[in-house]
RNA sequence: CGGGACGUAGCGCAGCCUGGUAGCGCACUUGCUUGGGGUGCAAGGGGUCGCGAGUUCAAAUCUCGCCGUCCCGACCA
């Protein structure tokens, strides 16, 4: 049993300025965590209390699964070389020189380590399947942290790699992983959903993330209200109502239009009497590409065109799958003047000779969104100030390089499985696992004898989950001006008693003797024996998260105390003797 | 990295425009008081005014540089 007045539980009264999210807020003044910089804290004593409970109810179950390890999480640059992310990680890496000048870095994550374990020690396909995990600090430089510990530089995550012999095995791996995220984030008490992810430069064939809503959150998520889609935008995908096309206007070939001074999307539909549905977008961007060389890689930026529909947004995550991974931006004025011979407001895919397939890499790329395929009769730009063509049809009278899907989808869209309307909402992301495939095993070289005693690569998966996103996702589900309340499993203490005054011997003996007895009977509990007024202990229990606070106040007389529940603050006037009665009908409840 | 804001006691803020004794609330210490929702009274302690340079007789205040923090954007395996 904790005594309060012997704790160091420094609650505020008010937030610091600089906190801007609830979870933030809440975390500081009620005295779980500091603030040491920019994306880096301190966990006190009630933070790091929640988050060792988190840590334990990861190990249980993770331990059902696999095998804990602990690596560094200081790394040579030669083992990030061997898998190409020295280079790759670019900015978000800590770096940094030992005292002979050799190179070392943080480690962000840790399938170069665990692959390298791999790598020297696994032989033989009857060593697989292996599941390896480890709770540890990582560090990422974040181009800017934010939302208190939502996201930061430097926190702890449970990261856990399978390899298997083959991809049946990567599935039952990966099934094994998602089960397990499922029993952690109920036992944690969480409300929370899996959407499929993007798999982003990671690669891979699938992927998952677990995910809180929360307006706090930095991702957008779309889901299904009829049926169990759910998707990250970078990957939702909808249906979209069919669009009447246009007639063909004279001879059905590319017909120029003067639309004087008209440069949106809006103003040229509006100009010509047709829905913005019937116009093509195009988007002008230059991608940077490499020729492979890992020595001396040979820099050169190559025009990539972009169609979409007059009125849909374009992806940037499905314009990054779309070009492999390679960095994009927008064409700068005399890029489009080279390509297109046109100012901008007036282009469009006509007289350019373009890639014919994604291979060729000589030409530049036409992507056309699959919202556009067998689409006809559209109005696009002319290539000519002053001018828009009519009669555009892709496949027809200009060819796609590839025909892609490129388009972000808007609230109210129809579900892909059901057509019922999708819904939009942010959300943080809480745990991800992901089939990484050969990516690892293949660029740095782990091999084992399969059973025909051929030398093969084991297929690999990894899998994360963010040990204080589970406590800052917990209370931004759970809060109000006055505090938060944590599910029981992973709050600091299981129920605060809450002595009403200390001057008053027999209120001072009957929490002391009802502290003491729950703590025997197996209760993590705070007894708040700090003699201050009532209304000051009762602001703090208020603040901590602590799901349960039992009143012990006059009518200890009448051998009763008051059980308040923080979430509810329903309360309920319990017998002293039935207290530990009550508390075991809560949990078997 | 681009845009914006801020930096004065542990926390929240005023003072800066118009240069001249550093202030308020909370917290803290001591005493009394009070005892079911941040009790009241009194007396105290605590500040290189982010750092550095410049202007000036004199800088928290004006000027320049740097650092730090937050927000928006870019970015985010």
């Amino acid at each position: 049993m904790h005594r309060w007045s012997q704790l160091f539980i420094p609650t505020l009264r008010e937030a610091p300025a600089d906190a801007e999210v609830a979870s933030h807020k809440l975390l500081v003044r009620a005295g779980y965590v500091r603030q040491l910089g920019a994306g880096i804290y301190s966990f006190l004593f009630l933070g790091n209390r929640s988050t060792q409970k988190i840590m334990n109810i990861v190990r249980e179950e993770m331990d059902k699964i696999g095998q804990e390890f602990y690596l560094p999480a200081l790394n040579p640059r030669e083992l990030w070389e061997s898998s190409g992310r020295w280079s790759a990680m670019g900015e978000n890496m800590f770096r940094l020189k030992d005292r002979k000048g050799a190179d070392l870095c943080l480690g962000m994550t840790h399938e170069e380590v665990m692959t390298d374990i791999a790598r020297k020690e696994l032989r033989s396909y009857k060593q697989l399947p292996q599941i390896w995990y480890q709770i540890q600090t990582k560090f990422r430089d974040e181009p800017r942290p934010k939302s208190g510990l939502l996201r930061v530089r430097q926190f702890i995550m449970k990261d856990a790699y399978s390899f298997d012999i083959d991809a049946a095995g990567l599935d039952a791996s990966y099934q094994k992983h998602y089960e397990t995220y499922c029993r952690i984030f109920d036992r944690c008490g969480l409300k929370y959903m899996v959407i499929d992810a993007h798999s982003g430069a990671m690669g891979g064939s699938q992927s998952q993330e677990f995910m809180v809503r929360t307006p706090a959150g930095e991702d957008q998520i779309v889901s299904c209200e009829k049926c169990d889609y759910a998707a990250n935008l970078e990957k939702a995908i909808s249906k979209v109502d069919p669009v009447e096309d246009l007639k063909s206007e004279g001879d059905g070939q590319p017909l120029e239009v003067h639309t004087p001074g008209q440069k949106t999307i809006e103003d040229v539909a509006r100009f010509l009497g047709v829905s913005p549905k019937n116009k093509i977008k195009t988007l002008a961007m230059m991608v940077t590409e490499s020729d492979g060389d890992a020595k001396a890689p040979k820099v050169r930026q190559r025009a990539v065109v972009l169609l979409m529909r007059g009125d849909h947004q374009m992806n940037e995550a499905k314009l990054s799958s779309a070009v492999a991974g390679k960095e994009t931006r927008p064409m700068q004025e005399d890029e489009i003047r080279d390509l297109f011979k046109s100012p901008a407001g007036y282009l469009g895919p006509l007289g350019i000779d373009w890639a014919t397939s994604i291979t060729d890499q000589s030409k530049p790329m036409l992507l056309v969104d699959k919202a556009l395929e067998g689409r006809s009769n559209l109005i696009g730009g002319a290539n000519k100030e002053d001018f828009h063509v009519k009669n555009l049809t892709p496949g027809g009278n200009f060819h796609p390089t590839a025909y892609v899907d490129l388009r972000s989808v808007a609230a109210g869209e129809n579900c892909p499985n059901c057509g019922a309307p999708l819904r939009m909402d942010t959300a943080v992301e809480i745990g991800h696992i992901f089939k990484l495939g050969y990516k690892y095993s293949d660029s740095m070289g782990a091999r084992v004898l399969d059973r025909n005693g051929k030398e093969v690569a084991p297929i690999m998966g990894s899998y994360g989950i963010g040990i204080e996103r589970i406590l800052t996702a917990a209370i931004e589900q759970s809060n109000d001006e006055n505090g938060f309340w944590l599910p029981t499993a992973i709050a600091p203490f299981d129920v605060v008693v809450v002595s009403a005054n200390q001057k008053d011997e027999q209120i001072r003996s009957a929490s002391e003797s009802i502290a003491n007895s729950l703590q025997s009977s197996g209760y993590d509990v705070l007894l708040d024996d700090r003699d201050e007024r009532p209304g000051v202990k009762f602001k703090d229990a208020d603040l901590v998260g602590i799901p349960f606070r039992i009143n012990v106040g006059k009518k200890v007389t009448e051998d009763t105390v008051e059980v308040v529940r923080r979430s509810t603050l329903a309360r309920e006037d319990v017998k002293i003797s039935a207290i530990s009665d009550y508390f075991l009908a809560l949990k078997s409840a």
